[in-house]
Order: structure tokens, then C-alpha cells, then sequence
DNA sequence: TGCTTGTTCGCAATTTGTGCAGATAAGCTG
DNA sequence: CAGCTTATCTGCACAAATTGCGAACAAGCA
């Protein structure tokens, strides 16, 4: 994703309308790794800006992803989150505590589809499941049947 | 996932029932390769079983699932599928149609993962996303926005 | 045949979004 | 800077996919 002064700039250049807002999302967005839900992001946003609206904030990520400024991933964690890297780039998730991390993955190109059988396939998503550091060592802080959510935005 | 048979003894063996309600899933389930979701189940079960319940399909779907006869996924397709084959695949899922087809991916093993930091990884799931031969060859039977899902069962 | 315990079923409640319409305000224009 | 047009924002109803709960029911064993 752009930064916020380069939305701006794009939002008007479609005949958008920049509002406080989206301004407000633009920077809780900006480099935010956390893969935030809608949810969470409201959350956020209401802190800065009480009486935002969820349906605003649905609508701007809606708007954001239709633009090709962030994507939007389902990984059965319960809510669709959000990422501003656009870029290639692959998921690791905690069982434990639903976290979401960027990886990096190389030799993609190299994989062997068997059973392709006609699809014309033009994007591929791999995710990693597993337990997170901070899940694995130490004290567990809750259960990990439970679905925690990460805490901290941006 | 076992043969309705093999299940029957599993389920009993954990001090489970076998009712005619989960008989009947098992067979819909067992070699069924279209992942369908909950409700599909239920509108197939439902004619040779007008009565049963969506509850019961549920209930059962997750039991299954518990004893690692059924995997599920949640592809963004708007429901969870399931898919009586637990052995080690992956999937293509057409954007137009929905329909969900396994495939086998060689390589796996030679990826190369950056940002694993801390993360214990037990499992990874590749989902290709494309358009399937029927919807690209051809004319479209509906619309390819709709939420169409794969027709027959088991 | 009975009894115990797991199941089924229907319905309410929950979660995650989306559709809609009136009130509001961004941004252009003169 | 006032006026205007049109996109936005907000609240609320609604929808889809599950899950929680409790009473009625039925496997499977004695």
C-alpha cells in the first residue's frame, strides 16, 4: 500500500473524496504487518476518532482492496484480514493465538501441479500453519483454544 | 477418510453411536471429491433422508473431523468445505464456479521460507486460484460473479 | 425388555458482513 | 467564500454460516 499522502493523491486522481476517515485508515494501515480485521481496525480507529463508523471502515477497505492497495486473506480464523504488502509474499498463522506473519517464500516456481487438469491458474497462496514463538516458550497468557486476537495496531 | 463400514467400528470403539443419520454421511462423504460444504450435504441428505437436520449434518461433519477422517478448509468461498481425503494434497479453486479440485504438489520440500522466525510449522496448505476449464472454454452457464457452487454430491 | 448415555432436532443467538436511505460534507465553480 | 453536485458516512435492518442449548429420542449393552 501507498502512503497516506499518496492515496490522497490517488483517491482524488478517481474522483474520490478524501474524508478524515479514510485519512485516519490510510494511517492505520501504512505499514501496519499486524493483518488486522475490519474489527480491529474499527477499534483502533475509534480510539482516534470516536463515532467512526464499522460500515465506514468496511467500505474504505473495500475501496483500498478494488484499488489494489491491500489484499484481503481468509485464513479460518473467523474474520477476512487485511494486509497492505501487495507485494509476492506468503502467510505463517499461530494456531494458538491466530497471528499472522509474512514469509518469504523462494522455489515456488519450481513446484510440480499434478491434477491441474484445465485450470488456468494465475495466483497462488501458501500458508503455513504452526505455533508461534511467543505460543511455544514461556507461560501460555491464554488458552490457546481461544481466539485471540493480536493486540496492537500499526 | 475410512469406508462408512470402517467408520461404523471406529465410532463404536470410541463409545460413539452409529445412527442412521450418520450412516447416511458417511456414505455422501466416502470417495466424494467435491468438497462440498455443510448446506450441500444437507439438501443431498435430505432427499434420502427428508427430516434429517442441518444440526445433525453439522454435528456429525465435526465429529469426523475430529477423529481426522475429514479435513476442512475455508477457501473464501463463503462456507467451510470439506474433504474426506487426508492425505497430503493441496487445491485449485475456480474464482468463476467455485469448484474446489485437489491436486498433488511436487517440491514442497525444496521451498525456501524467509520470516519463519520462531514459528514451529506443522503443516502448509498451497491454494491456486484460477478459472476452470469449463469456464473458460465455452459458454458460461451463469454469470461468473455469482456465488455458484459445484452441483452434484458424492 | 429396560436402562443409560449419546444423538437428534429445532430454535435462539452469534459472528461477520452487506444493502439501503437519509443526513453530511468534500471539492469544484463562480 | 458561498453555492452546488455528488460522493461519503452512519445507523439499522438483513443475510449467511455456524454454534449453544435443552427436551425428546434412540443406540447399544445388561
Amino acid at each position: 500500500m501507498r502512503s497516506p499522502t499518496e492515496l490522497t493523491t490517488a483517491f482524488r486522481a478517481q474522483g474520490l473524496k478524501v474524508t478524515p476517515q479514510r485519512q485516519l485508515l490510510f494511517r492505520l494501515l501504512h505499514n501496519n504487518i499486524s493483518h488486522p480485521t475490519a474489527e480491529q481496525l474499527y477499534a483502533t480507529a475509534s480510539e482516534q476518532m470516536p463515532g467512526i463508523s464499522l460500515r465506514t471502515v468496511y467500505q474504505t477497505l473495500t475501496d483500498l482492496s478494488a484499488m489494489g492497495e491491500l489484499q484481503s486473506f481468509d485464513f479460518g480464523t473467523g474474520a477476512t484480514r487485511f494486509d497492505p504488502n501487495v507485494g509476492t509474499h506468503h502467510h505463517v498463522v499461530c494456531r494458538a493465538c491466530n497471528r499472522v506473519c509474512d514469509v518469504y517464500v523462494d522455489g515456488t516456481s519450481d513446484l510440480l501441479v499434478e491434477g491441474l487438469d484445465g485450470f488456468a491458474v494465475d495466483r497462488s497462496d501458501i500458508v503455513f500453519h504452526g505455533v508461534c514463538a511467543r505460543c511455544t516458550s514461556g507461560p501460555r497468557l491464554s488458552h490457546p483454544s481461544t481466539n485471540e486476537q493480536p493486540g496492537v495496531i500499526s
